[in-house]
RNA sequence: GGGAUCGUCGUCUAGCUUGGUAUGAUACUAGUCUGGGGGACUAGUGGUCGCAGGUUCAAAUCCUGCCGGUCCCA
């Protein structure tokens, strides 16, 4: 096999799209299911999602939000019961309508999204004010048929997410905890994925069907293409009224309750795969990396062996005790340029090498694989690989922002957005709040709204498209 | 929603036009030599050609349907 066939073979620059699918298969993050628009997370693809699972789940226990698990069926009457709803995903929604040989009386979605069963479980759960606020987020899959482009991690049939469901007595109450919530998603995205992203409300086009109102991130992908990473919804009580999610106050009366919903999805594994990953293969954040440091050996014969293996296995327990994720790859066969190359698809944050050479001097070889740099490193000092790390993960946010930021431009005027809209990024331009100039300029330029920042509200300006005072100042691009 | 394109050992691929049960590489297994950026040699294992029908004495090859991947446009 030529060098070209076993790693990557196009570059990231060129054919970001054929890229992707590379760097997903080939660092055996996922791969096809039997069909169509499914995939399947392999352990290292699995072990990444564990741990923002585990990040969150941390997060949302301060929060006071537990976890729960509801079923994957429902019936057709529930899912019908808020229509606006209802009518937003029906169709992308699995039905099955058979047991055995049996017809099914109620038809049964796989479920799209919980609200309406969660909701049924909730007006049961709740009488009076002493049971609010009531949080539980749900670690599950949401089934929605992708019959076109479907794409692994960003575009499939079933993906794995959390979804969370918050009842409140207020509306304000409940207005803060959807603010709470973006909050922990954006700071567990930057931190953990070293991500950037902007968050803000969707336009009244995009949001939840059945919300209020849709908080949102998004980032902008090095191909210019916008990516929705997480949304947390102000529900009102849309959802309370026809479902029954009613309370008793403290003054006997009764009220419907007011609600949230929120959620992200293995989409940004997707995210981080495109963020960071280059014509190696994929670069993976050290906070979420499987494993965060590679030992490669070098010897060439038994003496060289006796001499390197039990220092590196030395500073493998030295470091494990450091809470590193550290492995030896002493795979017999295959040279030290192989292993690193293998290492440097699968997105190691740092490898070692150590030889006879660096035996003598004591030192070893770091290399980092963010930025492709190799340092030397005594052994004496290698508890700075903590330190090495924890750089690594400032770095890339820190590209990330850059990266971010000159994909981002201004602009007013509607022939140059046209224009410009054709080699991507995110556009800030002024707009007038209303559906139909939204409408035009999807239907003319293929970009929508994608998130209107917190404070962007501008009166001073004029919309790009039809002239008028303008209302605030979206981010407009392309989307995944 | 419309259009295009592809599917042959794990991976990439020849063969398909002009039907006669499949080529090569790589990976894999064993061994020897190697080893600081995708090593070499030797000997083996592995496919019935995405699936299902049809035409035919005979189908990877021709026909129909389906499944799956990818891309473009709306």
């Amino acid at each position: 096999m030529s060098k070209e066939d076993v790693g990557i073979t196009v570059s990231k620059k060129d054919d970001f799209s054929e890229w992707y699918t590379q760097v997903v298969l080939k660092a055996k993050l996922a791969d096809y299911a039997p069909v169509k628009g499914l995939i399947v997370l392999r352990p290292d693809g699995y072990s990444i999602w564990e741990s923002l699972k585990s990040t969150f789940d941390k997060k949302f226990a301060k929060n006071g939000i537990r976890n729960g698990f509801l079923p994957v069926l429902i019936p057709e009457s529930l899912l019908g019961k808020e229509q606006k709803h209802f009518a937003g995903f029906n169709p992308e929604v699995f039905w099955v309508t058979h047991s055995g040989t049996n017809e099914v009386g109620d038809r049964l979605a796989l479920r799209p999204t919980s609200e309406t069963l969660a909701y049924t479980l909730y007006s049961k759960w709740i009488q009076s004010w002493r049971d609010l606020p009531l949080k539980i987020n749900f670690w599950n899959t949401a089934l929605r048929a992708e019959i076109k482009a479907t794409k692994p991690f960003l575009r499939t049939s079933e993906f794995l997410w959390q979804e969370g469901h918050t009842v409140h007595t207020t509306q304000e109450e409940a207005e803060k905890e959807v603010m709470k919530i973006l909050d922990i998603y954006k700071n567990t995205v930057e931190e953990e994925l070293a991500i950037p992203v902007t968050t803000g409300k969707k336009s009244e086009k995009e949001k939840f069907v059945g919300a209020v109102y849709t908080t949102t991130m998004e980032s902008i992908m090095p191909d210019g293409k916008a990516l929705q990473m997480g949304t947390s919804h102000f529900l009102g009580q849309n959802f309370s009224k026809p479902f029954e999610v009613k309370f008793a106050d403290k003054d006997n009366v009764e009220h419907f309750a007011w609600q949230t919903s929120w959620g992200v999805s293995w989409r940004l594994i997707g995210a981080m795969i495109m963020a960071h990953g280059d014509d190696q293969g994929l670069v993976l954040p050290p906070k979420v990396a499987p494993t965060q440091v590679v030992i490669v050996p070098i010897y060439r014969n038994d003496e060289g062996r006796d001499k390197v293996l039990p220092k590196v296995k030395e500073i493998q327990e030295k470091l494990e005790s450091k809470d590193i994720r550290i492995q030896i790859d002493d795979r017999q066969g295959l040279s030290p340029g192989y292993k690193f190359n293998d290492w440097e698809m699968k997105g190691v944050p740092i490898r070692i090498e150590i030889g006879p050479k660096d035996i003598e001097k004591q030192s070893m070889v770091v290399a980092k694989r963010y930025n492709r740099e190799k340092i030397n490193l005594e052994f004496s000092e290698m508890e700075k690989i903590v330190s090495v790390l924890d750089e690594i993960q400032k770095n890339m946010l820190e590209n990330a922002r850059v990266q971010s930021k000159e994909n981002t431009k201004e602009v007013s005027d509607y022939t140059e957005f046209k224009s410009k809209i054709e080699e991507g990024g995110f556009f800030n331009a002024p707009w007038c709040g209303k559906l139909e100039c939204e409408e035009k300029i999807k239907e003319e330029t293929g970009a929508d709204i994608r998130v209107i920042p917190f404070g962007s509200e501008n009166t001073d300006l004029k919309c790009m498209y039809c002239g008028e005072q303008s209302e605030s100042v979206p981010i407009f691009a392309r989307g995944y």
